[in-house]
RNA sequence: GCCGGGAUGGCGGAACUGGUAGACGCGCCGGAUUCAAAAUCCGGUUCUGGAAACAGAGUGAGAGUUCGAUUCUCUCUCCCGGCACCA
């Protein structure tokens, strides 16, 4: 054994063995030996290859990795795979800017982010490694979308894009700056083109309602996803143009065409449909354009309505803007004509584009009549007398008592809702009925990095399915790209040029791809088969999914994972797994952010430092109080903590540290700093930090195992708990007797620590935690071994009880800490004297009876104020305790004067004495 | 704007079910070792007062419930994530 910790030495071979070994094969079903045992499916979101793994990935692997690894040693069966999410925008981009075709960057990058995973030893099955953007993968995601079609789950309509007006394409969100695209600068457009969509409405219900199995997922999730489906009962009803007024004015035949005279409006609040004083349409609604076909005023302002990007954030922080149409709605009650305005905030994608607004009892529609002097008009009055109603200052949003109203006057809110609906269905003006916030998914994508969507358009036929037997629909790879960023298969009549299937008539394929979160819905169900080409998914589909435990990222909360458990429900629908849910338990980690350091420039840009070029000042107390660049040691200003960016500079090569301190520090540094799911701030400290324990760690045991040696042992010997227990014998000295007490008192903490870092690892998933106990259980073995030496001759049992003591503490200390460092705790285990893997032994198992102790502390206090401290039997009565706190001396003093009026004794923790 | 989350010493964090606020680590201060340094080891370290014992204050701000609140309730401030074409 070497003397010092060598992280360079070791890490390599053992990766080097477990590769060689496939010790991290997983069992596939056929194998007998693992069809009895439990299995365990963890699953950490798989990357985007990017180029190399950012500290984000580290850590959501090393969580991954350690729960794996903990299960493992729990004696399960445990997949554990890895893949790439391999399409998306990135590789075009970099196509454009440096002339590298998609296909080839997303390879490479595959392989060296491959290399970087394996540099820090996780235990992946690397047998099942997948790539979305091969083939082998996509087709069966083709063939999944073709039988969503058959069901009917599939429908083409058209639906509003970001157009860049120069380079002639359809830009993402994150492609659109301050309303202008990011290449061209020009101002962009929204633009309606045809596109495919997926019926993810129709299961809203489930995804609804099956959110309440999900208890092992965190309930911000839960209630993310609850609020994005977002449920609602209301009333759908009818206003009706007023199209007499409208031949007066302008003649329907010049008014841009004919449209329906019925406006339907959805509401969740009936009970104030008395207090519509407007009506509000979307500016792509067809009563806008009529009013627009001879008013340029009204037409330049739906003119303007484009010109913002298609982003619900946008939408909702810009500024209200309205125009009136001059037409008039027919109210559905009264028969009064209001007037109907177009706004910019209505959504011609939400709903049916139009809204009935009450500004009395609505915010928006409040701030909308104020600005537009639209009239107000009060129809709810509170339950109490005691709440004010200030219509000049905002709209009372509260459910009430109908006032104003004619016949619903004096009903509540909840009685008009039944009262006004049940009228509405009697006119067939309207029907109540349940509105989900939920859309469905546009899976249409005008991009070339994406998986081509099966689907052939035939002049004669329309749109026809590509039969299976002509699967997959592949992407060609010998392309070229241009500056615009146009999909160059757009371009290629060897791609698009087809036969249709039905006919044989001279037909055009499907250009677009499909969202990248398709490939992410059903990857971790094809994990469990990957080699398969016969089949999408086979009996291993079952015996796997659901996926125990899922890890990734928070921003991941609603999309992916509403995705996912949507494609598990047609899966199962379509008999290809038989669960309802694809992911059991959910750990949502935070983010990993740093400090961030810039210099103004003359421009009021910010040029930002990264932290190696960074000198940070302190104060004598070690406070920050300013930070220098080191290349000119003047000033520059410390900025925000932010997530790690390219942007911010802030970021921190994973691949610098791991040469520096070797994985296993890396690893333990990002278990320790922080809880999984809080944001973790990076510190190079906190990293020698942890590269210290480790060192020390490593000079413990090599400690250790020279005593050993030297007592004639190859190994810690067994504990003799019988000697152990000998602290009354007559003839033993003091110092004997404190050796004893301190060897119990060391095994007392090794099974606490064992205790608690169980449940911190298995159940809280607090890893910081049980590291910080392990931690103090080392300490407490470095103080002992340090005292054992000072106290000298002692008798060989002595010695050989305290090598076996501590032979203990360190060996659980190893068991514990392997799955979060598996290279230094394997060598470690090695050099102890143990066969095989430390990956491959059981969990420690606790002693309850080392558990016992001897007294307890019980805190005194006064008035809910801590006084004093009292050292007792466990379990000793009410009485005897509360005669003893009253004698000590410090309590007596704040009592002193006061009556005792009630004294508070809680077993085992305190005793609290309520005196005045 | 809407939905979700967060705020505790100089710093990262701990306190799990309402019961000793600050475990563990970093930083800083002092000491040992060393020709010296690195490395390592030991001690101290929330703030204020005090030599100490101890006392007072203290978990973003303000209120409330309770014998007792970092923890529960309400109001507010600031920061972060998501908002359907970044993944």
């Amino acid at each position: 054994m070497e003397e010092q910790y060598r992280p360079d030495l070791i890490e390599a071979a053992l990766q080097q063995q477990w590769s060689d070994q496939k010790t991290f094969k997983c069992d596939t079903v056929s194998d007998k030996s693992s069809a009895a045992k439990e299995t365990f499916y963890c699953l950490s979101m798989f990357p985007y290859p990017s180029g190399k793994l950012h500290m984000g990935h580290v850590r959501n692997y090393t969580i991954g990795d350690v729960i794996s690894r903990y299960q493992a040693m729990q004696g399960k069966a445990v997949l554990q795979p890895m893949g790439w999410d391999a399409f998306g925008l990135p590789a075009e981009n970099a196509a454009i800017k440096n002339q590298v075709p998609p296909a080839e960057w997303t390879y490479q990058n595959i392989d060296d982010m491959r290399g970087q995973l394996q540099r820090l030893g996780f235990a992946y099955d690397w047998d099942r490694e997948i790539a979305t953007c091969h083939p082998d993968y996509y087709r069966w995601e083709q063939w999944l979308f073709l039988r969503l079609y058959e069901k009917g789950l599939v429908y083409r309509k058209e639906a509003e894009v970001n157009w860049d007006p120069i380079d002639q394409t359809v830009l993402a969100n994150e492609q659109v700056i301050d309303g202008r695209g990011w290449r061209s600068g020009a101002l962009v457009e929204r633009r309606k083109i045809p596109q495919w969509f997926l019926k993810i409405t129709d299961y809203a219900e489930q995804l609804l309602n099956d959110l309440d199995q999900l208890d092992e997922w965190p309930e911000q999730v839960r209630t993310m996803q609850r609020n994005w489906i977002g449920r609602s009962e209301g009333v759908n009803l009818t206003f009706t143009v007023d199209t007499e007024a409208l031949d007066g004015e302008a003649g329907e035949a010049e008014a841009g065409g004919a449209f329906d005279p019925a406006l339907a409006v959805f509401t969740t609040r009936p009970d104030t449909l008395m207090g519509v004083t407007y009506v509000a349409v979307a500016p792509q609604h067809p009563v806008a354009t009529a009013a627009a076909a001879n008013h340029p005023e009204i037409a330049e302002f739906i003119e303007q309505c484009k010109n913002i990007k298609v982003a619900e954030a946008d939408l909702a922080t810009m500024e209200k803007l309205g125009i009136d149409t001059g037409f008039k709605a027919i109210h559905p009650i009264t028969q009064q004509r209001v007037p109907i305005w177009i706004a910019n905030f209505v959504l011609i994608t939400y709903g049916s584009g139009a809204v009935m607004s009450v500004p009395a009892h609505d915010q928006r529609d409040w701030e909308f009549a104020k600005k537009y002097q639209l009239p107000i008009q009060h129809v709810i009055a509170p339950h109490d007398t005691e709440t004010d109603v200030d219509l000049t200052q905002a709209a009372f949003t509260d459910k009430g008592v109908l006032i104003n109203s004619g016949a619903f006057d004096g009903l509540t809110s909840q009685e008009a809702f039944t009262a006004i609906a049940e009228q509405l269905e009697a006119a067939q003006q309207g029907e109540r009925t349940t509105h989900y916030r939920l859309r469905d998914w546009g899976v249409s994508r005008q991009r070339y990095w994406g998986a081509p969507i099966p689907i052939i358009y035939c002049d004669h036929c329309g749109a026809v399915p590509v039969p299976d037997d002509q699967l997959p629909v592949e992407l060609p790879t010998e392309i070229e790209f241009d500056a615009s960023g146009g999909s160059p298969i757009k371009k290629m009549p060897s791609f698009y040029k087809t036969q249709c299937p039905t006919c044989g008539a001279d037909a055009t394929r499907e250009t677009d791809t499909f969202d990248t979160f398709m490939e992410s819905s059903w990857y971790y169900a094809r994990y469990t088969c990957p080699r398969n080409d016969d089949v999408m998914l086979d009996d291993s589909a079952d015996h796997w999914t659901p996926v125990d435990q899922y890890v990734g990222g928070i921003e991941h909360a609603v999309l992916h994972l509403l995705y996912s458990r949507f494609f598990h429900k047609v899966m199962r629908d379509l008999g290809m797994v038989s669960s309802d849910e694809p992911f059991k338990r959910l750990l949502c980690q935070g983010m990993v952010v740093a400090e961030t350091f810039y210099r103004e420039e003359a421009s009021g840009k910010k040029h930002f430092y990264g932290p190696q070029e960074v000198e940070i000042e302190r104060d004598a107390k070690g406070k920050i109080i300013g930070a220098k660049l080191i290349a000119d040691q003047q000033p520059v200003t410390i900025g925000a903590i932010e997530k790690m960016s390219k942007s911010k500079n802030n970021g921190v090569d994973p691949q610098s540290l791991i040469d520096q301190y070797g994985a296993d520090t890396v690893r333990l540094f990002t278990m320790f700093a922080a809880p999984p799911d809080q944001s973790l701030e990076w510190s190079d400290s906190g990293v020698d930090g942890a590269h210290r324990f480790l060192k020390r760690l490593w000079r413990l045991v090599y400690k250790h195992q020279q005593q050993c040696k030297a007592a004639g042992e190859t190994t810690a010997p067994a504990i003799n708990r019988e000697a152990l227990e000998q602290t009354g014998s007559n003839n033993a000295s003091t110092n004997t007797l404190k050796t004893l007490k301190a060897l119990k008192a060391l095994r007392l903490k090794t099974h606490e620590t064992l205790k608690k870092a169980s449940d911190d690892i298995g159940r809280r998933y607090t890893f910081n935690t049980a590291i910080a106990s392990v931690m103090e259980l080392t300490n407490a073995v470095s103080k002992l071994t340090e005292q054992a030496q000072t106290d000298g001759a002692t008798d060989q049992t002595l010695e050989t009880l305290t090598l076996a003591v501590i032979g203990e503490a360190l060996r659980i200390s190893l068991l514990i800490l392997s799955p979060i460092a598996p290279h230094i705790t394997q060598s470690l285990w090695s050099a102890t004297g143990h066969e095989g893997l430390i990956a491959k032994a059981s969990w420690p198992e606790v002693d309850e009876k080392a558990l016992v102790k001897a007294s307890v502390a019980l805190v005194l206090q006064v008035n809910g104020k801590r006084r004093g401290q009292l050292s007792l039997p466990p379990e000793t009565d009410k009485a005897t305790i509360e005669a003893l706190a009253l004698e000590d001396d410090n309590v007596k003093r704040h009592i002193d004067g006061k009556t005792v009026r009630k004294v508070i004794v809680v077993p085992n923790k305190l005793i609290n004495i309520v005196a005045n």
